[in-house]
DNA sequence: TTGGTTGCAAACACTTTGCAGCTGA
DNA sequence: TCAGCTGCAAAGTGTTTGCAACCAA
């Protein structure tokens, strides 16, 4: 998928924030369980954003036994943690965008039915307007705009 | 409201869209119902955007008997004819935009959880931006934007 | 008459919850 | 041990569909 570029190099500083979470689970007296360790496996291999039901089915290739209310518990856990958070796709579904680190929206093209970021440097103009315009502050997380990609104009 | 007047000179024009919606129901060898009138009473008295649920709600206080399917029914129809058109709204349910005479967003605040429109002036900023930015051609009527409103910030 | 419509109920997809038993620390 | 966790099944949303009866044209 054309995503936006990962940053190539400079990176993270120190051990992936998914490392961390194993202590910090613990740390909240919290249990470090194989349930777990299946749905942050699936989640340190993905980047942007993807639906619960992806999810509960990717888990599910790595173990058959994978419950969606489990999936969904650990979810919710994650995202008290802040390793991800939740929105709504152009669908309606649940949708979680993992390790927003940077915050950012998206693009949906109704043509091909990619998902693109939006960065925020792009999305500056659209906070900024909307500020100043009508002293509306933007959270860029949870907008989604929907469209057509330039390789999909009529 | 915005123009809309669309004066013909000769015969059949009815000062309101949904005037002609039921000639165009007609037309198209459909029926003119009362489950139909109920609905289209209801769209009449609002502008902007309702969620089906809502709209459901509002019909059953005029006719107790009003069904979800039925409505969800001529909502199809009605969008086929173009007098509404369903978006998905922050919360990801079905959301219909009410006679798109207007091609608009909507700004949904987090903090009073009132839905704001985004008129096109304001939206073109965005739309330009994506434009020269990322060739993405926005469909404002599909763009809903989180924040929080100017009387409603920490 | 007759095909579009309706109401009902059941099906749906996705998500949440209650609870008894299991398990990590 | 024992609070936290899991699996299951059942409940809940909101939306869709199958079908026999119904009714607008």
């Amino acid at each position: 998928m054309p995503h936006a570029e990962m940053n190539a190099g400079a990176g993270v500083t120190g051990p992936s924030p998914w490392d961390q979470a194993v202590d910090r689970i613990r740390a909240g007296g919290l249990r470090w369980t194989p349930q777990r360790r299946t749905l942050i496996e699936v989640l340190r291999e993905r980047e942007g954003h993807v639906t619960a039901t992806e999810l509960i089915a990717r888990c599910r290739e790595r173990d058959q036994t994978t419950t969606p209310s489990t999936v969904y518990r650990t979810l919710d856990l994650l995202e008290d943690l802040g390793l991800v958070r939740h929105g709504h796709g152009h669908d309606g579904r649940e949708e979680y965008h993992i390790l927003p680190q940077e915050v950012h929206g998206h693009l949906y093209c109704v043509g091909c039915g990619t998902t693109w970021e939006l960065r925020p440097e792009t999305g500056a103009v659209i906070v900024e307007a909307l500020a100043s315009q009508l002293g509306f502050s933007v959270d860029l997380s949870h907008v989604t705009i929907s469209g057509r990609c330039a390789g999909c104009h009529d």
